[in-house]
DNA sequence: TATTAACGGATAATGATTATCTGTTACGAT
DNA sequence: ATCGTAACAGATAATCATTATCCGTTAATA
């Protein structure tokens, strides 16, 4: 058994477990996101369901995917200029590194965070339920390509021109 | 002088040194920013701003609050499901503790993160910009409320429903 | 195989944000 | 002080990812 195929059992038993229909569409859905690995768009996942199904409507992905988030079973990653991810594989909070350029998500690791909610918690009086980690930066390739477009006026100007002090 | 005075003193010969403009309704908007203990919506200082000048448009308030994020002096807590907040205080990253009830947004004390960025650039080889820290619960308040409506059937199945493994 | 609530497809609606257009104004130069 | 002009403000249309709605179809159970 591969591990997308025992992550696709189990999307597929807590949906008939909590009563929900099995349908090719939602098939299509879960097989996608148990194979991915993972920060799919919506789009991405249409495009992809629709090789095997091509009357599929980009609304059944879109309830298929609320569907799975409301079971705890998918991860978003929203995102206020658009284009929201789905993780179906690590559907539980980690940290995301973003490119800004050609917005790849990785997972990065990063060390002994699992103490946090607890000491948010325990200092503010909240329960806490959840949480988010990203960074956001230019991956390896998209820094050469930076250095590539190189000496000319534009880019230039425009990394002067985004200042940061942190 | 106060310290919201001297935050919109700041704003102010920031705005002045890059040439812009100082007008009537940007000095309100930056007013506002100044003086907020941060997390604006977009309509909670358009509201503000009508105040003083009835006439003003919303689109000058988000003209006005997209300028100063991109000179660095506001940050803009983007949130896909709408509603961004901006704090103008405090426009450097930051940790905040989200109640997902009454979207009432704080500044937590969350220790030593400084060196998380620099972690993640050395084992990723990505040139990091920026990051972001969300934690997202229930305010003391909205706990209060919430056991208030106390035992009927409503809020039990609600939280029944909300199953959480972390 | 029959029944039926759940589902899928198509498309309209939503709503925060952005773009566009036009008349006005802040501000350095005169 | 006034002028000239690019930058600006107001009004509103456009955008676009997401959600809602409606109706025909179907998976699951008996």
């Amino acid at each position: 058994m591969t591990e997308s195929g025992a992550r696709l059992d189990h999307l597929v038993s807590v949906l008939k477990g909590r009563g929900y229909r099995l349908t090719p569409q939602r098939k299509a859905v879960l097989q996608i996101l148990a194979a991915s690995d993972g920060h799919l768009s919506v789009e991405q996942i249409y495009a992809r369901v629709k090789k095997d199904f091509p009357m599929t409507s980009l609304a059944t992905v879109y309830k298929t995917v609320t569907l799975l988030k409301e079971m705890g079973e998918v991860l978003e990653l929203g995102f206020s200029d658009g284009g929201n991810r789905y993780d179906g594989r690590k559907p539980y909070p980690h940290p995301h590194l973003i490119c800004i350029r050609c917005r790849k998500i990785i997972d990065p690791e990063v060390t002994a965070l699992s103490h946090l909610p607890q000491e948010v918690a325990s200092s503010t009086g909240y329960r806490i339920v959840n949480h988010r980690l990203d960074f956001f930066g230019i991956c390896p390739e998209c820094q050469a390509a930076e250095n590539q477009a190189g000496n000319n006026s534009a880019g230039q100007a425009a990394r002067r021109n985004s200042i940061r002090r942190w």
